[in-house]
DNA sequence: GTGGTCTAGACCACC
DNA sequence: GTGGTCTAGACCACG
């Protein structure tokens, strides 16, 4: 697996693991209904104890990007179960962003610049 | 002031306390060089812990939008302190969340649409 | 047979073949004392593993569903043996529903009503 | 506080921790912005381990029932974050006990019948 | 003191 | 072997 952990980054571990497999899932690095490592598999790869990697994988599963089978192992979900979702949330931060932007007095005009230069 | 805590926010409240002050600092609602409360008054004012005004007040003078006097008061440092460094945070965040929305295969046109739209 | 099994839901596989076994049987679907599928040949149908199936069948047996006749089989029960306790489990949950609803404050009009419309 | 642990139950300990809070929330025992006891306390007075009640508490947070301040404690939250969900939840339940009841042959009478009679 | 996170190690149901 | 739950005990940030 492509995971690492940073222990100089200040959010929780947990955290970092639900990103970076977010991250596998909505790239297609990781297909759907492709089986992701165990629970103790992870743990043991990222020298980490298993009950961090199933909170990270439980709320993995709640968000609607994996779906458990008990006893067989957690596998990606169709990515109908979180796309709408997310576009919405960075949509939302968009949102956040932009009104910052324009209360500092940036005008519409700097920001679609910038868009257009990515 | 116009201050209000929100307990159901996942923040620490100083963080709470920080963002509100920059918010009347950036939209000039405090002018510079103007005496904002003192950490006693405003953490009787919000009925919270004098120590967490202390914390957000420090990080607002390191952030550079307040500066302390001893013996006298904090006091609303002038814009050009923060006005830049506030521009390219925002600018910062602007990128990344750019960056995901087209990873998730939204357009250039679709992202300026929705500034336009605002 | 018109079974599937449904990975994505959170119940064991074993329930699941229960209850799916017995909807065939409560719905009329496979008649009294007609033969059900074998433990192995259901197993390879469904893609599971033996014990399964096999532990699923015990229960339906207990519950008055199927019986077993070794070395021939497994039978669908005449509906005598549990037509009655079916009725009153699905009463008592009848029971608790409306008595959550009521203590939430919906009135038994508005039950009355929902019962109606369907 | 009025809760009890059914050892013999068969659902974890924090399922029925969330039960039992949830009920003395919606049955309005204890009001609003009111706080509930400390995850420690709690463990203390059920002879339980800590996890077990943050694990719940976390979960009644995410449902809506109650909010948590760090540092302060958890405090219910307003009826409005849950009563719609809860209403929906009940109604789903009640119809797919009646679609039961009607597939064995009860008639929609009769289901009145038995409401009328609560 | 309060919640949030993490580790180590255990037992269980399921497959 | 797999996930789900639980215990015991620890450290941290927050107030």
């Amino acid at each position: 697996m492509l995971i690492q952990i940073d222990y100089k980054d200040k959010r929780p571990i947990y955290e970092q693991v639900i990103e970076k497999i977010q991250n596998l899932i909505v790239r297609g690095i990781i297909p759907a209904d492709e089986k992701i490592p165990s629970v103790r598999n992870l743990a043991i790869e990222l020298s980490i104890n298993p009950n961090t990697i199933q909170k990270a994988y439980q709320e993995l599963e709640r968000l609607g990007y994996i779906y458990t089978v008990k006893g067989r192992g957690n596998y990606v979900a169709p990515s109908s179960s979180w796309k709408k979702d997310r576009r919405e949330d960075y949509f939302g931060e968009l949102d956040a962003v932009i009104c910052e932007l324009i209360t500092m007095g940036v005008s519409k005009e700097e920001i679609i610049d910038f868009v257009n230069s990515k």
